[in-house]
DNA sequence: GTTACGC
DNA sequence: GCGTAACAACGCTGG
DNA sequence: CCAGCG
């Protein structure tokens, strides 16, 4: 890997327009800056100027699904606009996008020499593939900004000095009785922006947004502690052989720590209760069938040398790291996607890190866990045939 | 990494 | 002006 | 009910 060159900040800035405007000159005395309409945004605001513009507009997420040419002024403003001026001004408004990037050449894998700068690099590398996985669903960050041996945090609540464009998402906090305004990264900017503020691994909720209550994934988290290492690999086999089975589709990613995360794509048909359910029915076939390896004791001093199968993180606002998010550990580990014919003896932990998997995503052009967020399996006719186990 | 206090 | 504190939390399980 | 755990 490549240290980041050039000293000081770079930036990565972007300007878009939400709505189509290719109008002249702005009234003077504004900053606006005018660009060709390519992005569409979705946006709000408290009403609508004389001339025809948002006033305190704040962006509120990008819709892919419009086409900037499909874009109209609604009719309330055209009239209100045209009431106003001579010629009508499309409502529009210009995100600039700037993220000033600091401390690139801050060492934060003291081992491998990896910077700031590789780190951001990774993630610009990676971020087409990772998005979507971001996409709708609140961002919890752990921070390093001395690098991984500095001192470090959990961060839930967005700083408010982060900038406005930056989508959050308030969710109400039980413990703490108070509100928490999430982040939600939309973008490559976005994801830049809490990767600069010296975030390591991102963790994520199982759920979006807009169905908060419906996990999009069930997972069941491989974690060997003492374990031997081929033995998780054993037991993640089982549990796609299970799947199989019943018909039910299952994906793996290495934790980027020690285990194996396998996700079960549920396409927003259960609740947490019920994922975490299936998680442990699905984990009770595995202890039955491979009893010397695998176990579902919590306590950590009672498993025997075992793999926890750790199905209890599937509940409302559990969390799990990211796919390809990067861990504080020495080697800059990654949460990798995997083929399931990579299951094997020859898999490490260790192979897939900032350094290799950008390359290897490349070489393997899709993302073999990109399905998980879209399938929506049968999932009665699964736990059906799942239940004959138990008679 | 950045801000907000308290001295 | 500078040092320092703050920056999360939830359901389980075993005791 | 409290502490530990992930």
């Amino acid at each position: 890997m490549r240290a980041a060159s050039g000293r000081g900040s770079r930036t990565l800035r972007s300007t878009r327009s939400s709505r189509a405007c290719d109008r002249g000159p702005v009234p003077k005395g504004k900053t606006h800056h005018w660009v060709r309409p390519e992005l569409v945004a979705e946006v709000e605001y408290k009403e609508l100027t004389e001339q025809g513009l948002a006033r305190h507009p704040s962006f509120n997420r990008f819709r892919s699904d419009k086409a900037a040419s499909e874009c109209r002024v609604d009719e309330t403003a055209a009239d209100a606009a045209a009431a106003a001026v001579e010629e009508p001004i499309p409502v529009a408004v210009v995100e600039e996008r700037t993220v000033p990037f600091t401390n690139l050449d801050k060492v934060f894998w003291p081992a491998e020499g990896y910077t700031k700068g590789d780190l951001i690099e990774y993630h610009r590398q990676v971020a087409e593939r990772m998005l979507p996985y971001l996409q709708d669903r609140p961002l919890v960050m752990t921070r390093y900004p001395d690098g991984i041996e500095g001192k470090s945090f959990f961060q839930k609540d967005a700083p408010p000095y982060a900038p406005d464009w930056f989508r959050r998402v308030t969710l109400w906090s039980e413990g703490s009785e108070r509100e928490l305004s999430y982040f939600v990264a939309e973008d490559l900017e976005s994801l830049l922006y809490v990767i600069n503020l010296g975030t390591i691994p991102l963790h994520i909720w199982s759920s979006r947004i807009e169905t908060l209550a419906l996990p999009d994934w069930c997972i069941l988290d491989l974690d060997p502690k003492e374990a031997p290492f081929e033995n998780v690999v054993d037991i993640a086999r089982q549990l796609h052989e299970i799947c199989e089975e019943i018909s039910l589709p299952s994906f793996a990613k290495t934790s980027g720590s020690s285990g194996i995360h396998v996700l079960v794509p549920l396409g927003r048909q259960l609740t947490y209760d019920q994922s975490r359910t299936l998680a442990q029915l699905l984990a009770r076939v595995v202890v039955a069938k491979l009893p010397l390896t695998a176990t579902l004791t919590r306590s950590p001093d009672r498993r025997d040398g075992k793999v926890y199968i750790d199905f209890v993180q599937n509940g409302h606002g559990r969390l799990l790291a990211a796919p390809f998010t990067v861990r504080p550990l020495a080697g800059a580990t990654v949460s990798a996607p995997l083929q399931w014919r990579e299951v094997n003896k020859r898999l490490r932990i260790a192979d897939h890190t900032i350094a290799s998997v950008p390359r290897r995503m490349r070489r393997l052009g899709e993302d073999p866990l990109r399905p998980v967020l879209d399938l929506e399996p049968d999932l009665l006719g699964a736990l059906d045939r799942l239940t004959r186990w138990f008679d």
